[in-house]
RNA sequence: CGGGAGAUGGCAGAGCGGUUGAAUGCACCGGUCUUGAAAACCGGCGAGGGUAAUACCUCCGGGGGUUCGAAUCCCCCUCUCCCGGCCA
């Protein structure tokens, strides 16, 4: 969420900074009038409740003195009333404020480039040459053909398109990343955590999902629970409403879960293959940090996911989105994106953000600091997408006779 | 899913209608003492809003109600614990 002292105090800055992202100016004025309103609003109740508060106190000691506290009950009744209207006015406007202010997204990073969509992130750096085939590289879905890792039509099957099965040595290289990547991130110092998969509303309030996108979440039926989109959303929430020490900071974790995605409004998007799935696996990396070092934890994660691709030999580059592509809750994001030989183009595989203290704001993550109670940063990133992982490794390490060999980092774990 | 108990500050735990935002203990921070540490003693120590700083307001699981006044009484919800059933 937005800091509603900036929308108050520092408007045209706030409004700058959201043109990046899109957002409607006159969305931000309405916020900043209500966040007036209410606080002239409680202006006009406050003393209401303090004289209330006095006054009430007098009735003890009129006992004591034996006095009459007709008048004092009938004057109290009457700005009991009044309290209550006044109250009225300021839950309305709060309610009000609530609903507005959490589907603002968060203002981008001064560093942040602008643009329009993908077309306009800026490419920071190529990380390994993608090698030359001697013959026409295959995409996944032909290679597994051979291979029968995959079983696109029998995931249908059981649930529904945009759900597959893994079989042999799928299955296994599937395992084996995931177990690889955790290790590779714990050598790191990220902390190892497994988490719910399913999680509440509260939860999901805190880093951004909710209210304002719903309808790209699976909903449990009858209850206020929703399979989670992302390990971050647990794993950050992990630290909700706590108050924590500045020596815990930076708190580095990561995460391996199943992801749940509607992917509503990707219709006829990436439908064949395993690119795009309702169900996927992810390692995730969670940070919370203080302000002074986000930063710093930033590039490490986003180092940490690069060198993982590095060690699996898979040519990728770097990714710093523009204010039109940058997700809700990011203040800035590089994505990772895979060389698919196979597709001949660059895949999103993974993508490190840090939100300042939005989502912290949202979460109420704070951090002692001498005495005074201070937002955190936290920052997520992908380290990585297991199944577009699994594909890289497909189509870049395939061989003529259709054949695929396993990257050497991984072979101790097959 | 059925029967019982409960939810108070970082933790433990009082308070059960009136100067109680909350006793006490532990933990924590500062000080005295000590070569240093421990012990002992003194002081501080929940969160959010508001203010130049005070005042002041809100919060005792969440929501509603009774009252001049609620942590305390009533209703609903959620969660936790114990007993039984079911089950990885």
């Amino acid at each position: 969420m937005l800091d509603i002292k900036l929308i108050q105090n520092d408007f045209e800055t706030i409004c700058a900074k959201l043109r990046k992202k899109k957002v409607d100016e006159i969305l931000l004025e309405e916020l900043r009038v209500i966040s007036l309103e209410l606080k002239s609003a409680k202006l006009l109740l406050e003393p209401l409740q303090a004289e209330q508060n006095a006054k009430s106190k007098l009735f003890p000691i009129y006992a004591k003195e034996g006095k009459d506290t007709k008048a004092l009950q009938a004057e109290l009744s009457d700005n009991k009333i009044k309290i209550a209207e006044a109250l009225e006015t300021v839950r309305n406007l709060e309610e009000k404020l609530e609903e507005r202010a959490t589907v603002i997204p968060n203002t981008p990073d001064d560093s942040v480039p602008l643009g329009e969509d993908e077309n306009d992130n800026v490419e920071i750096k190529k990380v390994l040459t993608p090698k030359t085939f001697s013959f026409t590289p295959k995409e996944h879905w032909d290679l597994d053909k051979e291979q029968n890792w995959i079983d696109f039509e029998r995931g249908v099957k059981l649930a529904k398109s945009r759900f597959s099965v893994l079989k042999n040595q799928g299955a296994k290289l599937e395992r084996a990343l995931i177990n690889y990547m955790l290790d590779f991130n714990t050598a790191r110092g990220f902390h190892e955590v497994a988490v719910p998969y399913i999680v509440n509303r509260e939860t999901l309030m805190g880093t951004g999902q909710l209210p304002k996108f719903e309808d790209d979440l699976f909903k449990i039926d009858g209850e206020d629970l929703f399979l989670i989109p992302t390990a971050e959303v647990p794993v950050t929430n992990l630290f909700r409403d706590e108050i924590l020490k500045i020596e815990e900071l930076p708190l580095k974790m990561t995460a391996y879960s199943a992801c749940f995605r509607k992917e509503a409004g990707s219709a006829g998007k990436d439908t064949r293959g395993m690119i795009r799935q309702h169900q996927f696996d992810k390692v995730e990396l969670v940070c919370i940090t203080t302000p002074e070092q986000s930063e710093a934890i930033f590039e490490e994660m986003l180092n940490c996911a690069s060198d993982l691709l590095t060690s699996l030999g898979l040519p990728h580059r770097h990714l710093l989105l523009c204010g039109g592509d940058l997700g809700f809750s990011a203040a800035k994001t590089v994505d990772l994106e895979v060389w698919l030989p196979g597709q001949n183009r660059y895949r999103e595989i993974s993508s490190v953000s840090n939100t300042f203290d939005f989502q912290a704001r949202r979460a109420k993550i704070r951090f002692k600091d001498e005495n005074k109670n201070r937002l955190a940063h936290t920052l997520n990133g992908s380290s990585l997408a297991v199944g577009r992982t699994l594909i890289a490794i497909m189509e870049n390490y395939q061989n003529e006779d259709g054949s695929i060999s396993i990257p050497e980092v991984l072979k101790k774990y097959m």
